[in-house]
DNA sequence: TATGAATGAGAGTTCATTCAT
DNA sequence: TATGAATGAACTCTCATTCAT
């Protein structure tokens, strides 16, 4: 049943999208679709975690592949932080490419639609967290501690040009997300390890 | 009278705003609305159409500033690119804090939502063709010679890490605009510092 | 629910009457209506067709009317056509009579009123193709064999008087259908008459 | 000013019609249209009226038709009353044929439309006068004494027998007036012939 | 439990009509 | 006097939502 309510909010969006439609659609009736989840907004939200979960486990379990064997001690130890950033990276453009009809269209849907720019805040804040930490271990790796609210806003960064490049992706170049998520690596990547040196850019006039 | 439809889209939405509603916010009749910016969707897209013709008048106007005096034979030489793309972002967060119920929202509104979003796609490609020119001014004067694509794929990158970083600052933080936009550099010059002397990073592993 | 339409629509014409009113008048609620008949055109379109179609089956089955036992040879011509016709437009006055508020003025209404004069034109056509064939019968019974086209103008004319003395009748004169179309048959027949005899008026004088 | 109103409101109707545009075409503004004719409505009869003398001066001028000379005494002896009557239905299909944009439409839109069906039917009742008034006449030239009520009867449906051959020519031939003039006069008069002589029809059954 | 049938509420849009100039 | 500018009032049509079965 979700899965029709997302083929249709995706297609032509909440407004448009009429219950009728998506009743049939679900080929059930719409007193079903009510009694299953309420409101019309309770539906879209409910798609919207549903496709936001999703997309957090793709990366997640990329970051931190399920393992066959008894739990290691360490286990995301085993591999480097910038690979885990990459990994990340090209789970989160492989899901986009494959669900562009469903996540994507979603997500841009109800970024600044209310009442639903909460609930993004809040998906879209769990994915800041886990950048975050990323980010973090990848700066500690180096020595470095840097204030939190740096992380947080290259994490801010780092997302929003993630999402600005699956549209780009999405819209004009049919690219693999390997070498996507490999671009922003050589984009992002190499300004971290400058930063984690300790270097910074500064304005040379006060304008 | 495009003051209270920006405002009245900003606060509830396209769909949500009722044109009796912009109507009595701008202080005049629902038919003087009609015959002044046509139908509904006109009138959205008017005030996308000001908003963003502001916004990049803020930007350009920014980076190469009127000057007061004779012309010179080389304005736009007369600050290096680094500081051209400063003063830039510079401007577009301080735009974007100005106008908060202005812009940004109307643009994440926007954004996901027929029939709109070429009105969007073609702004932000103007956006995308002022970064690329900066960018590619920077690269060059480090004497590389990139391949466009990956001039533009870093220009969609940098506007979408503003965009993210602007929706942090609305949302979250209070944070001059000078702070933010040297945040941003921070994350991206020395990146794209680092990839102007031809440093590479790549995945370690086929993962 | 079609009636209440036609008395709303005969009452106040089509552009003056509301859906509301219909609606209330049928007892049920708007949407319900157009659930059921479509647009408010294709409501005025319904109630046109069943009228007409109610009108022609009284003509049609006075001209011919049902057996009861088995089906004779030739059914038609059991009757003269002179009586044939007679019955046709006693039947026409009897329905205008008894649908005052149906069929003439709907009918009235919807002749010179885009989109629905291709209809009215339409249902006149099929009422025009059964007087033609009456009054073929007619005058093929007197051994003349008149041009088609001077045929369809009889009957043109023919049917406009009875639409006008119908109007007549409805509007000042309460009288019994018999009496009315025995009037109409006077004033046709005798002159069918005389022209199946080959008499032809012309005029005395250029003018 | 009319002249605009006629070509408006026949070609698109009086419902569908705007007062801005009336008044665009006229060459003058809407507050100057009120001011002259009062309200939309009024226009109408206004236009009606014009259009409906125009048809009776061009009727009853073709019947008594202007003298150079001093008046005679007895000027509508001058013609035989059939003939009189050829004239004026010539000079009827002439008018409509001449003036299909202003009158016939008119009158097709007018005919079943509230508040404007009185004024049709008055019009109508004063073509009835004079068409009574010349059948009158020619039944008296054969001696006989018709009651008034069947005088009228026939000039109604003489009259109807004219309009729907008008609608007849306008939307189907292309025949010269005097043509379908003869083409009614051989129905009708030849009807109306017999029926001077006394003779009439009746229903051989009592159905 | 599942649904066909029904509706209340509201949206965009238009236009005859009128002031203030 | 003539008009540009303004509006009140409706109308068609839609849809999320709920009963009665």
């Amino acid at each position: 049943m979700l899965d029709a309510a997302v083929a249709v909010f995706s297609a032509v969006g909440f407004h448009n999208a009429s219950m009728d439609e998506i009743a049939a659609r679900a080929g059930i009736s719409k007193p079903m679709v009510y009694a299953y989840l309420g409101s019309k907004e309770e539906l879209f939200i409910a798609c919207l975690h549903r496709e936001g979960t999703r997309l957090m486990e793709a990366i997640v379990s990329a970051v931190v592949p399920p393992l066959a064997g008894p739990v290691p001690a360490e286990p995301e130890s085993a591999l480097p932080p910038d690979e885990q950033l990459w990994r990340g990276l090209r789970a989160f453009f492989t899901f986009v490419g494959d669900h562009r009809d469903g996540w994507s269209v979603l997500y841009r849907q109800a970024r600044g639609q209310e009442p639903f720019t909460a609930e993004v805040a809040a998906m879209r804040a769990r994915m800041v967290d886990v950048v975050s930490g990323l980010l973090a271990r990848v700066i500690a790796a180096g020595g470095r501690q840097p204030r939190p609210a740096d992380v947080v806003a290259m994490a801010y960064a780092l997302v929003g040009a993630g999402e600005s490049l699956a549209d780009w992706v999405v819209d004009h170049v049919e690219e693999a997300a390997e070498v996507t998520a490999t671009r922003l690596m050589n984009f992002v990547w190499l300004g971290a390890g400058e930063l984690l040196h300790g270097a910074t850019w500064r304005p040379s006039s006060p304008g």
